[in-house]
DNA sequence: CGTGTAAGGAATTCTGACACG
DNA sequence: CGTGTAAGGAATTCTGACACG
């Protein structure tokens, strides 16, 4: 009964592909986790690690701000999703939560 | 109809993390490529990505490795599971194939 | 408020090679 | 054959700050 995580949830990506793949700079990236609109983990030196979750969540925030909507009232609408999210998926997955991959430890 | 790429073939995984992953080292995750038993792209700086198959592949490799199977022979193991897959798949994903992102030419 | 940038440092990745066997 | 390592260089990422507005 491992606490198995999805490949879309796992936390590998670098900030870099990250940016190449939202099309957002590293800054507005970094900025987007400050306010809370998304919770990327950090590997043993401090790198950031993000989900293509997450690079879905990036997507959406990049469309929200392209319309001009606050970080304050994405952040609002994305905790609405999120307990959307955890209705179906119960406490399998807890959103932006940090989640190790289990195995090592390095 | 989009050439759609599931999360689990995309290649965006760092050596780092894939040797985390694996609990490879960086040497023997390179020599497996040399010897072809998977091929993860490259980044424009010429870094090497790996998507979460080749991570699977890689964990394939290390069981059979361990078993004191050369790598020839998992080579020829792993083509034949390729073919096998290939049939599902048809020609939707052409095993270590490269494949982009699609949208972002950087 | 949201994002760009220069700044300095620390960690990552790359290749080719020597080593052992 | 398969893998470790030291070597030097290039690219990445991190943080805190100044800037504009």
């Amino acid at each position: 009964m491992a606490k198995e995580i999805s490949y879309k949830e796992r936390k590998v990506i670098s900030i870099g592909v990250v940016s190449e793949l939202t099309g957002l700079s590293e800054r507005q990236i970094r900025y987007y986790e400050q306010k809370k609109l998304l919770s990327p983990e950090r590997s043993n030196k401090g790198y950031r690690k993000y989900s293509f979750l997450d690079v879905e969540t990036l997507i959406e925030i990049a469309n929200q701000r392209e319309e001009g909507v606050p970080t304050g009232e994405i952040k609002e609408e994305l905790e609405k999703k999120y307990k959307k999210g955890s209705k179906l998926h119960k406490k399998m997955i807890s959103g932006q939560i940090n989640a190790q991959f289990g195995t090592h430890k390095k």
